[in-house]
DNA sequence: CAGTTTATTGACCCATCGGTCAACGGTCGG
DNA sequence: CCGACCGTTGACCGATGGGTCAATAAACTG
């Protein structure tokens, strides 16, 4: 029984060590020496429960996504009118423990390596997928058409990339405050004041 | 005379030849050697030229920009009237022998890289300014206010990073015309059919 | 033609990468 | 008390990275 536990428990700290220490250094210095003593054991313990440096980080990568949808899910459970699930979901993806210059560096690392890596490619799509699918639903409860919801779930997913993007560039002293406000702007003015 | 031009155009073979690669299989995989056979050479005959690898990378990336930065120039001195000078800078940033996903993708491995790399992070952030400090003559250009300039400026430049992005990630079968409606779209919403 | 400079390269160096493996030490069931 | 198992690790391996260097080949100068 809690022999299962530790595998499990090593795996965790071992993807959320992966995923601190691609936000901090990037790509290329994500070494499994680096993710062991981030951690604190060796190199080989690592290997021991991470086959591969991919499946490691993928698992990492996959991990940290998973947090964030569960943040979002949480959001969005709470909010009951409709404009409030939209706004849920944009205040989900700019999470205040989320949207950090760190963790969008993370991010951007991925799509960095997306087209050679099918496995991250994988992961990106679905990511995206559920993010449009997510703002199109909420918009279509809103009143809006189908193809309202489809064009205004696709810019505003774009601005949502863009303003992670600026996040891990650090243009512009960038807070979840100011992304949303930016997104608002977009999207009162296309339905009016809500 | 013609000393001088060899290491010139050696140089410039040599930093096209880096971006193509960059682009092509990513930062992990851009390495001396690949460029160098990119190129029929040997590596040591890319470090004669340039002595680092960043240095490489780095001249790559400022000639790849300074060709994109070039036919902005000429397609904004088509322009006459004031919206068609704000549309040349949209179609520049769009423009057919660039907004290719292999191109995508090297501007999103370097930026990837901006934070651990005061070089890179220099160049992003001028190209950023460039962009949005023509963004903002071209619409104060058309009758805007400064701040109704400054704020469409930055959503603009928003959604051309985050339609790049979605270029180089290959989301929805993007194409310039595409990403110049949805551009065209929100900007045209804000000031009224032009 | 002789000599100096310039371009190019293969061989080599050292560091580090991902990954393997056998051994060590502790814990627990019998 | 003892053997079996599990977690952990240091040592090691082949490959490859960036970078150096001296030697060779080519081109120009006098």
């Amino acid at each position: 029984m809690s022999r299962r536990k530790i595998a499990d428990i090593r795996k965790q700290e071992f993807a959320v060590a992966a995923f601190e220490v691609l936000s901090l250094y990037g790509m290329q210095a994500t070494t499994l020496q680096r993710v062991a003593e981030h951690t604190g054991v060796s190199k080989a313990s690592v290997l021991h429960y991470f086959s591969t440096k991919q499946n490691l980080i993928e698992t990492a990568l996959r991990r940290a996504n998973g947090t964030l949808q569960q943040e979002a899910l949480a959001l969005m459970k709470m909010g009951s009118a409709p404009w409030d699930r939209f706004y849920a979901i944009i205040e989900a993806n700019f999470s205040p423990t989320t949207f950090l210059p760190q963790v969008a560096n993370g991010w951007i690392s991925m799509c960095a390596e997306v087209p050679h890596n099918p496995q991250f490619q994988r992961l990106q799509t679905a990511i995206f997928r559920r993010l449009d699918s997510n703002l199109r639903s909420a918009l279509a409860d809103t009143g809006a058409s189908a193809d309202e919801a489809k064009d205004t779930a696709n810019i505003v997913s774009l601005l949502i990339d863009g303003l992670w993007l600026r996040c891990g560039l650090q243009i512009g002293g960038l807070d979840r405050e100011d992304a949303i406000d930016q997104i608002d702007a977009v999207v009162t003015e296309r339905f009016g004041t809500s």
